[in-house]
DNA sequence: TAAGTCATGTAATCGGTTACATGATTGC
DNA sequence: GCAATCATGTAACCGATTACATGACTTA
């Protein structure tokens, strides 16, 4: 479900091509929602074909030409009913805390070390996100203008989220230097 | 991939039917990969096809007989060996967040509404979350004993996450309320 | 010459959910 | 009597990923 709605969100600002839409999802929305080529198209065709968004085929020279879509008035209607709705708590997948999960079994020195790689991973992120965020730039956040609302506050949600995983992981790495003058140990 | 490590963890501390294997998931490993019964007696069969764990038959009185799996030794090495692995950053997939990023198209006090009652059930979330806590109660972090080390460091993962996310709705409930005399307004 | 970008798709497969089935026992 | 718990499954479906295909243009 999300998906339609997550693509009708993007044609809010304007006509996009399916394309467009896909580079999209590699930034803003794609942070907490993420799709493939392959499934936008077929969408985009569902979409129209409820009445959701319309097409039109936009000749380009030099390079191919493209599909772009609009948003109808029914598509904004059933996304603004659909934005109020009550939604379920994210069950969270997430291997490498899968990962985390059986650290007991190896060696302390082992499992620091898988932790910070995924930290530095994670901290490569949150360089990404401050640049966006600087993008918004002087604007103190009571300023945004309303187009610009809801991709900050998503923005802040990720770097919010990130911060709270290094924060975790310090944390973490704290409590395995603690152990690496013990052996490793199987459960129970 | 992950399910089946998962699993795998899940057993490093005794032999599981698949039905106490369903229970924990709703727990524990449950806060970061979860799966439903269907999924879960089909890779027990895979499973212990490819030799990674071996199942008993154990006949019971007054309730149904149930089949218990044990970890084998192979099953422990890829276990382990899998532990170490590096993973990839997790993309998120946040129904609620792809409603927030269309905050900007609804009446701020609605949108309010909505992140507030999100935010109550984030908060019980957090709630059941502490109560686990308890029952690792006393033993400071680097007390815990290696066998419950994973489990450990996960749900204060989990609980880092649900305190990100409060702090987070806070600060957007507040930019929200700084808006709610303007009218809303659509998407240029 | 090879790789990358623009642009849109099909096909096969997989992981996961929903719905359904069965059947005994225990607690309200 | 009804719902919940214990216990294990099958079948249909759906959302998403991987692999593959095509083809022109641009940049290294």
């Amino acid at each position: 479900m999300s998906l339609r709605f997550a693509i009708l969100g993007l044609l809010t600002s304007g006509e996009l091509s399916g394309y467009e839409i896909t580079r999209r999802f590699e930034q803003s929305v794609g942070y907490f929602w993420h799709a493939r080529a392959q499934q936008i198209y077929p969408e985009l065709a569902r979409l129209e074909s409820e009445g959701l968004v319309i097409g039109r085929a936009v000749p380009q020279a030099g390079r191919p030409d493209k599909r772009v879509y609009t948003i109808t008035s029914r598509g904004l209607d059933e996304l603004t009913a659909w934005v109020l709705t009550p939604s379920p708590l994210t069950l969270t997948k997430d291997e490498f805390l899968v990962k985390v999960w059986s650290y007991g079994l190896v060696d302390p020195a082992a499992a620091l070390a898988a932790l910070e790689q995924h930290r530095r991973q994670q901290e490569e992120r949150l360089a990404a996100y401050r640049a966006i965020e600087a993008a918004f730039e002087g604007a103190h956040p009571e300023a945004v203008p309303p187009a610009f609302l809801g991709p900050y506050l998503t923005l802040r949600a990720g770097i919010t989220f990130v911060e709270s995983f290094l924060a975790w992981a310090d944390d973490a790495a704290r409590i395995l230097r603690a152990r690496l003058t013990q052996p490793p140990q199987s459960a129970s």
